[in-house]
DNA sequence: GTGCGCCATTGATCGGCATCAAGCACGCGG
DNA sequence: CCGCGTGCTTGATGCCGATCAATGGCGCAC
């Protein structure tokens, strides 16, 4: 059980979760974060687990997925430091992980007892809002997920993917690294990395992206946008 | 503008979106509802468009579905008589239809003002936790049918699909009726209807469903249920 | 430096589901 | 009763992406 310090609380503050929060709500919820290190590989939960918690990544990175019958897994989302993820748990009946969760680089992990939180909120209709309207744009880009998955192809998901990973969306072109291994990103995707690394190339060789390792070029975005199309 | 009667007005409270409140926020909420009849293949609203108002359906069916480029449509949600939908609009910054929605089976629509539900359920925190449940559960079932569309075969999909139209979960057998037309339940599960007949066919020829129209028999539940695994 | 292990790539093959194209059954209006 | 439309079924074919298998490249331990 370690609490957070000032820097890190601070941090915190800047999050949504904690934005809309007083001086003195913040100060009830101290008491119930806790601040934990892992490892890559370190299994966090998994799927099923009573749930009294959900977390704040401050450092490293984390895959949210699922596994079949088969063995094979699918990343349903990508944690990167700064993100919330589990904060439905506050809200079942009976609280359980509906996903697995492991650490894919190390780092650093703030736990929130969600009883507490949801203590705090019941003062605060300003978190309360603000915590629905994340959940409604989580389920916006479910659905949009879901489209994709079963109206487009494989090549229309990679392309959409990338251009979600430019910066600005005003710029012409492009640089970028991709956040993760690539088979992490297929496995994103619900794809096999095989056809992942095919459709790379494909788009090499159609010279709509340039590639050297996890950099990518993309020398004309209104280009690639097009492919899509 | 028509209000809704006393009786409408009775059958509301029933559902979660009402339970919670008071009758001084209920007759504050009153004017703001409003009641409309609407005809099977009539558009209720499309993708994109500005909104203001959530929904409840009294009285028919609705489907909630998105286009394709290629003209092909996936159905999202099917609405049943008493579901709500597009509570989301509430929490939006700049609200506006994420599906577009049209009339399956004529009947009954309930239309209520998001900020005027928004303004009541500020001074209730049940009311603000009993969305959040329920757009919780949302979530989750999103993360179920994203699963079941890239970990699992068609045949998979629409056995659970059956599955989950028993009534019952103890009963060892078990009757049905297919809410919609096959097509539209296709559509919903992400494949076309050929495929969606061939595998009915199928399961008949394997003596794990007979049906007859729209309506199924499941001799031996349990069997149906290994089916998947 | 060398060997090992993991990941990415490339090629060959396979299979599931979509697509295209007929038939078939039912309901409805004339 | 017939003709037509709509939705469901059934068959033939093709394509996309998975699978299986081999190779290549890079980092890391020793």
């Amino acid at each position: 059980m370690t609490r957070p310090d000032d820097r890190l609380l601070a941090q915190l503050r800047k999050h949504y979760l904690f934005a809309d929060l007083s001086d003195a709500q913040m100060a009830e919820l101290r008491p119930h974060l806790d601040v934990r290190a892992f490892d890559a590989g370190e299994t966090l939960f998994d799927q099923g687990d009573e749930a009294a918690s959900f977390f704040m990544l401050h450092r490293g990175t984390i895959k949210l997925f699922r596994v079949s019958a088969g063995g094979q897994e699918k990343i349903m989302r990508l944690i990167q430091a700064g993100q919330s993820f589990a904060e439905s748990v506050m809200f079942m009946g009976e609280p359980r992980y509906p996903v697995n969760a492991q650490g894919l680089k190390g780092g650093q992990l703030v736990s929130i007892s969600a009883s507490a939180y949801l203590r705090v909120m019941q003062a605060s209709f300003a978190s309360c809002r603000t915590v629905m309207a994340r959940m409604t744009e989580r389920i916006q880009s479910h659905w949009d997920e879901i489209e994709a998955l079963t109206l487009q192809n494989t090549q229309y998901r990679i392309v959409h993917y990338l251009l979600g990973l430019v910066p600005t969306n005003e710029a012409a072109s492009a640089d970028l690294s991709l956040p993760t291994r690539k088979g992490v990103i297929a496995s994103h995707l619900g794809v096999t990395p095989e056809t992942f690394s095919r459709v790379l190339r494909l788009l090499q060789e159609d010279d709509v992206i340039r590639m050297q390792g996890a950099q990518v070029h993309i020398p004309n975005v209104a280009a690639l946008r097009r492919y899509s199309a």
